[in-house]
DNA sequence: AAAGTGCAAACAATCGTTTGTACTAGGTTT
DNA sequence: AAACCTAGTACAAACGATTGTTTGCACTTT
C-alpha cells in the first residue's frame, strides 16, 4: 500500500545503520547481518574451527543478540540425524488408555534424565496396539528419531521382534528370552517370582496366591518362577488376574479378597502398587499382615517403604536399568554391537513378611 | 569399480520386472513405481481429492506394501509445522536432577493420553535452568515443536513472563497472578492451604507446621494461605523447609520430626508424597495420627487413599487440568486467546485429621 | 619475481517433502 | 465444429540448514 520510500525487499534494509529491529529468520538473514555467507554462519553456530575464531565470536555474538537460533528441521533433514530418541510405552494389555503404573513412569524419569545427559532429546509416544502390528514402525521409519526405547513389551513381543530385524536401534525394557532379536534390559523375573515365593515358604506360608494378570510376558514370568517354587515346596497356588492399571486395581482386589481366599497365607503381588492395594484391603477385612497373610511386591518404589506395615518387595534396579538402556542404545546408533542385559533380582525384606 | 552392464543409476532399474525387493525411501521412488510424479505421490498419501480415486488407492497400497513412510522432518521443514508439543519441567528448585514428584510424573501422563488424542507427538525435556535464561527459549525458538506445556512454573516465573511475551503457544501448570502474560492452568492454591489449615483448625490444632520448601511458587502460595487462616484463628504456625525431591525428602522430616515439634499438633505437607514420609516418621516416633497429630496432604494421588491412616489431603483435579492446558494449548495455536484456569480445590476428608 | 603454501570464506548441491501453477485430455456447451 | 470447462497430473519452486569443493588472498619460499 504505501509504497514509495523504503526499498521493496524490507528484510536487509540498512543492515546496521537503522535501529529498527531486522528479524532474523534464517542462516542467510543473520549472514547478511554480518557480512559472510550463509555457510559460514553454519559453521560459525556450529563452534567449528574452519572459521576465523574472531569471525566466529563476531557471529555467535549477533545471534545471540538477536535471539536467532537454526530451524532443527533443516538441520535435522539435512544432516540426517534428529538428536531425538523415541521412548514408547505399549500398553497392550491395559484396558485403560493411561500411563499409571508408577513403575514405567519412574523408569521413564530416569530416561529422561539419561538421555537428556547424553544430548538427546526424548519424544514420547504411550500407544495401545490397536490391532494394527504398525504402531512401531510408525516411530522407527519416519525419520523422526535416531533410536528408540521401549518401556516395556507388553503383550507386543512378536511385533517388536520383527521391527527389530531391520531396525537395529532398538532397546526395550523387559525379559530376555533364548534367541531373541532385539536387546532387552530388564530383571530376571522368574527368580524374581521364585525368590519371592521361597521367602513366602521360609515363613511358613503353604497357600499362595499370584496377583496380577499375565498377560505381559514379564508379569508372566514372574508367576512362573511362584509357580515352580510352590511347586517344588508342596505348597498350593492361586492365580488372581488383577488388572495392572490402578484405576480398577482396588476393586478388583476387594472383590478378590472378599471371596474363597480365607486360607490364603502368602500374597506375591506383581508389583507394588498392587501389593499397597492388597495391604489395604487386608488391613480392612481386619487380617493381619505379616501374621496371618504375607505379602511380598515387586519393584521397590521408593513408596514401598512407607507402607504399614513396610514392604518386602522384589527389588528392580531402575536406575541402573535406565543408564543400561541409553548406553546401550548409543552403541547401537553407534553401529556396535550390544548384548542384552538381565539384572538380578533382589529380595528386600521389610515388614510384611516374617523373616524366618 | 565394475562399470559396464548396469545402468548408471542403480535405483531405477527395470521398476517391475524385476523382483528384486526395491527399497523406496522416498517419495520419488515411489513415484516411480507407481508411474507417477512425487507430487502425486505426496497428495494421495495425504488423502487429498485431487487425485483420482483409484490411483490413490494404488499408490497407497503400493507404499503399504513397501513400508514406505513420508520422512517426517523433510514434511515438516516444508509445511512449517511439526505436530509436536514440548513438554517442559523446570527443576529450578531441585537440587536432585530427577523427575521424581508423582504429581508431576502423574500430570505428565494425563499430558500424553491428552496430547495423543489430539494428534500431537510429545517431545519431553527436562530442564534444571542452570542460571541461564534460555532454556525455554532453546524449546520455543528453535521450530522444533508448535507449542509447548510447562509442568510447574519453579521458581522460573520470571523467564516464563518474559518469554511469553513473544511467544502466544505456551501454557503452563501453576499459578496465575494478576497481570500475568503466560497461560496458567492450576489450583487455588492459597484456597487450597487456607482450607487446609481451617480444618485442622477445627479439628482441635493450635499448633501447626507447613512442611515444605517454599521456593516454587504455588508451594509458596499453598504457604501463604496456611498461614492466613493461623493468623485469624491465633494459632501458631512454623515453616520446616522440606525438599520436595523424593531422595533426601525422608532425611530431612526424620531430622525436623525429631526436633522441637514435640508441641505441634497440626502438619500442613506441600505434597501427598511429604504427607506419606511425614506419617512414616510419626508413626516411627508414636506419635498417633490423628489423635496427637493432623495431617493433610496436598494433590490427593491414588495413593494417598492407602496411607495408614488414609490420608486426608487437598484434591487437586490434575486429569481435568490436564485436558484444560491442551486445550487451551490448542486454541493458543490456532490464533485464539484463552484465560488461565484456576481451579478451586477441594478438601478430601479422611483417617489423618479429625473431622470435626 | 614466480611459484608454492595455508587459512578463510564463498559457492552450490543436497536433504525429502509440500504446494501453487501450468498443462493435457476428454467431455460439455452453444 | 469452435470454444470452454473440468479433472487429473506433471513441473518446479520453496522450506532452511549442512557440507564438499572451489576460490581469493596474504604470506612464505627458492
Amino acid at each position: 500500500m504505501t509504497s514509495g520510500i523504503e526499498n521493496g525487499n524490507g528484510n536487509n534494509g540498512d543492515p546496521d545503520s537503522t535501529g529498527a529491529p531486522v528479524k532474523v529468520r534464517t542462516l542467510a538473514d543473520l549472514a547478511r547481518l554480518a557480512g559472510v555467507s550463509a555457510g559460514t554462519v553454519s559453521r560459525a553456530l556450529a563452534g567449528k574451527s574452519l572459521v576465523n575464531a574472531e569471525t566466529r565470536e563476531r557471529i555467535q555474538a549477533l545471534a545471540r543478540e538477536h535471539g536467532f537460533r537454526p530451524n532443527q528441521m533443516a538441520s535435522k533433514l539435512r544432516s540426517r540425524r534428529t538428536g531425538v530418541i523415541g521412548v514408547v510405552i505399549p500398553l497392550g494389555h491395559e484396558k485403560r488408555q493411561q500411563i499409571s503404573d508408577p513403575f514405567f513412569l519412574t523408569l521413564l524419569g530416569h530416561l529422561a534424565d539419561e538421555l537428556t545427559e547424553h544430548g538427546y532429546d526424548l519424544m514420547l509416544s504411550r500407544v495401545i496396539p490397536d490391532g494394527t502390528s504398525d504402531w512401531l514402525e510408525r516411530m522407527t521409519g519416519s525419520g523422526m528419531v535416531d533410536g528408540v526405547l521401549l518401556i516395556g513389551q507388553s503383550d507386543q513381543f512378536d511385533i517388536i521382534e520383527s521391527v527389530a530385524e531391520s531396525y537395529r536401534p532398538l532397546v526395550a525394557w523387559g525379559s530376555w528370552r533364548d534367541n531373541q532379536v532385539h536387546c532387552a534390559v530388564g530383571t530376571d523375573n522368574i527368580a524374581g517370582g521364585r525368590i519371592a515365593a521361597e521367602h513366602l515358604i521360609a515363613g511358613g506360608a503353604r497357600n499362595l496366591a499370584f496377583m496380577g494378570e499375565t498377560q505381559g510376558i514379564e508379569i508372566d514370568e514372574r508367576y512362573q518362577g511362584v509357580a515352580a517354587a510352590a511347586t517344588e515346596a508342596g505348597a498350593s497356588l492361586v492365580h488372581i488376574p488383577i488388572s495392572l492399571a490402578s484405576a480398577e486395581m482396588g476393586e478388583q482386589i476387594k472383590a478378590a479378597t472378599a471371596n474363597s481366599d480365607r486360607a490364603i497365607d502368602g500374597v506375591v503381588a506383581a508389583s507394588d502398587l498392587i501389593a499397597m492395594n492388597v495391604l489395604h484391603c487386608l488391613r480392612d477385612k481386619g487380617r493381619s499382615v505379616p501374621d496371618e497373610v504375607q505379602v511380598v511386591g515387586f519393584d521397590d518404589l521408593p513408596l514401598a517403604s512407607l507402607t504399614m506395615p513396610p514392604l518386602t518387595t522384589i527389588r528392580q534396579e531402575i536406575a541402573e536399568g535406565a543408564k543400561a538402556m541409553v548406553q546401550k542404545l548409543k552403541a547401537k546408533i553407534e553401529g556396535e554391537d550390544t548384548d542384552s542385559l538381565q539384572m538380578p533380582p533382589r529380595l528386600i525384606v521389610r515388614g510384611s513378611t516374617r523373616s524366618n
